[in-house]
DNA sequence: TGTACATCAGTGAACGCGCGTTCACTGATGTAC
DNA sequence: TGTACATCAGTGAACGCGCGTTCACTGATGTAC
């Protein structure tokens, strides 16, 4: 067993994935000192090496999930042209995102939790909305912030309601219902 | 000190409320035996005289909250007439909603939370989900189950996103621009 | 390059605490005559 | 209506348990010569 400076970088690393991993999951309360440590194959008393508190764990795990989500947003949306949009709103409202969580938009996931968060968390998690909006409005083709804000929302209520959903006909059907609006937004956009 | 039946059921439904209430304001997760219990001027000990565990209470806490935010709605937006909807859409996305999550909708501040949790939490609440898309169609003035979808998922998109948002005018604008999009979804239904 | 020592990453026992739950007890309530 | 007794709603001490956190210890790592 190795305890060499790069491991401890790497297992510091380690950790904060598995409590990202596990925030987006099962939801800022469900992060736990121990479970962290034994998922990660460590005992719990080396984690104050690695943090001050588990409060501090809980802000850096937001934090990671909140970038990790922005990260997969962007890479399964491809390269920046004129299908790039679409694309992400299709992914964004696909199954497949619906049914994983753990890689999805930490957003989506969080933003009930966060809600009812200490102001600096919800501060955390705003700067993202901001760049979401943005990204959405430059999609949407323009200067539409409003148009942006309303397709945020629809995304967002729409995949926490396809997760909430137990008929998975109806849940396919929130998710198409609602990804066919997001597209038809733009299209408006683009023929104003 | 009074033990008689009456008060029993009394205090049963103070704690119900009480469990609810708590719920609504900070989630599932936050809902403790004795803090409950503490809350109606109760001991911990009479607990189980009343519900035969915490998860028990969790279940029922959640169709009593679930039922509550929608009775809500319901006496916020006045009688069944023309104006009804557009009231109901204001009250939803009104300042006054975003920050008394307490006595608001429960599909909207619980969604998150459910939507990891057990089917049958997810069951009880997708009925909830069904009656206000219902509910919603109606309002849109017709046979629209999609354009529901769309209003509804952006409804509780917005009042979720506007309670993370810590910058108040940010937030009204959120609650704004959605509102007048919804509003405007009903307008073009009619002229359809 | 090889030895001698200090550092320090990770271990695992121990801590106090609050949790959900149980239970013997109490005294007012409700009932039988 | 009044007394005698059974019921049972609520009390509060006690339980085991898992939590976050601390700490003395270990042995491999990294350093000084």
């Amino acid at each position: 067993m190795g305890h060499s400076q790069a491991e401890k970088a790497r297992n510091r690393e380690r950790i904060l994935a598995a409590a990202a991993g596990q925030i987006r999951a099962q939801g800022l309360a469900s992060l736990g000192v121990g479970s962290v440590m034994r998922k990660v194959k460590l005992t719990h008393g080396g984690f104050y090496g690695h943090f001050d508190s588990k409060s501090d764990l809980v802000a850096q795990a937001l934090a990671r999930a909140l970038a990790e989500g922005a990260a997969a947003g962007r890479a399964s949306s491809g390269p920046a042209n004129a299908g790039r949009f679409a694309r992400a709103v299709r992914g964004y409202l696909s199954r497949a995102h619906r049914d994983n969580p753990k890689s999805g938009c930490a957003v989506a996931t969080l933003a009930g939790d966060i809600a009812r968060a200490d102001r600096r968390s919800r501060a955390v998690m705003e700067k993202h909305v901001e760049n979401f909006i943005a990204a959405i409005a430059q999609g949407l083709g323009g200067e539409s912030d409003g148009a942006a804000i309303v397709a945020l929302s629809a995304l967002i209520g729409a995949l926490t309601l396809s997760r909430v959903v137990t008929d998975r006909k109806r849940s396919d059907e929130i998710l198409r219902t609602v990804r066919d609006h997001v597209l038809a937004m733009q299209g408006d956009a683009r023929r104003t």
